[in-house]
DNA sequence: AAGTGTTGCAACCGCAAGGCG
DNA sequence: TCGCCTTGCGGTTGCAACACT
């Protein structure tokens, strides 16, 4: 009879004699390794060590790149917590690395709601990616047409990982803007119910509601907005597929944006035939959406300057 | 330098599915 | 068909490392 089941951190002696193993065996029959002898662990931790430290192919201590933020981002939003199909589509990552980097991400997000005037964290500063450091980027969908012709409306959304996300069902596609790091584009189309529906609010009743009819009218103007850096963090996160699964406790693993529902390119919503977005039967007014912010969120917003000084 | 709070990661646990006798 | 065993998955936990006061 074997002596009591080892738990707890790998040795480096084990980890040679797990290598060794499935060298001779391959990465199979993993109660073997007990019932021989030659690790007091069980197949299930013997495995698990294998699949998540010492499989060859892994990215050990690399952070996720941007690209792969995006991609476990659009594909939490289409699959939910399947964390291992997930992880097929990012090689050198497994399903935990996955888990734990969304686990993060969801804990830094509800910290930022909860308290968006708290003292910043010391941990920020290594938390990514700080927005103004974000390089450039292109609107990935190009068009012909001319600015005139379709406005763009800038939104406040983080240019870092979300904006070929972002696939309006609108058939208007996107002009071609360059986007600056606090700045994104969404085609105006697609916004319009809202932003008829906002306005008459102004930049003078910023703290409640964001002005977005302002530019909508004015699109000429192409307002930028200052963000303070909790905003800037939480903001981005508006235009994520799953965003509103942050403010709704127990929602969907779905990701189900009330308003949009986000089909993504790797296609498994077959209803809209396209890549993007398709609307929602009951969408959730704009007014409603932005009440589910805390109410001081919007402090942030530094006040625009006024056209004269552009 | 010590204390404290936060984060990321490694590993465990429980459950379910599948294979096999 | 049933029961056992193995494997795989998702959720959870514990802890070391780090940053700040």
């Amino acid at each position: 009879m074997m002596g009591e089941m080892k738990k707890g951190p790998w040795k480096a002696e084990e980890d040679e004699v797990l290598i060794n193993h499935v060298k001779k065996y391959g990465p199979k029959d993993w109660s073997s390794i007990r019932s021989k002898g030659l690790l007091r662990r069980t197949g299930k931790s013997c495995r698990l060590r294998w699949v998540n430290k010492l499989r060859p192919d892994l990215k050990n201590g690399v952070k996720f790149s941007a690209e792969e933020e995006r991609t476990v981002i659009e594909l939490q939003a289409e699959f939910g917590n399947k964390w291992a199909r997930i992880a097929t589509y990012l090689p050198g990552r497994t399903d935990n690395d996955v888990k734990n980097f969304w686990s993060s991400r969801q804990k830094r997000l509800a910290r930022i709601l909860q308290t968006p005037q708290a003292p910043k964290s010391h941990k920020t500063d290594r938390e990514g990616p700080v927005i103004h450091d974000v390089p450039t980027v292109k609107a990935s969908k190009l068009s012909s047409l001319t600015k005139e012709e379709t406005s763009p409306i800038n939104l406040f959304c983080s240019p870092s990982f979300t904006v070929h996300n972002l696939k309006p069902i609108s058939a208007v596609p996107f002009p071609e803007p360059e986007l600056n790091s606090n700045m994104c584009y969404f085609e105006q189309n697609l916004l319009q119910p809202e932003l008829d529906i906002m306005e008459t609010k102004s930049w003078q009743d910023h703290r409640q509601q964001i002005p977005l009819s302002f530019q909508a009218k004015h699109p000429q103007l192409q307002t930028e907005v200052p963000l303070a850096s909790e905003s800037q963090e939480l903001i981005p996160q508006l235009g994520e597929p799953n965003f509103f699964e942050v403010f709704e406790n127990g929602s969907d693993s779905g990701g189900n944006n009330p308003h949009l529902q986000y089909v993504s390119s790797y296609g498994t919503e077959g209803s809209c035939g396209n890549d993007g977005w398709k609307e929602n039967d009951n969408p959730v007014t704009p007014d409603s959406f932005i009440h589910d912010f805390p109410i001081d969120m919007f402090d942030h917003l530094d006040m625009l300057p006024s056209p004269p000084e552009w």
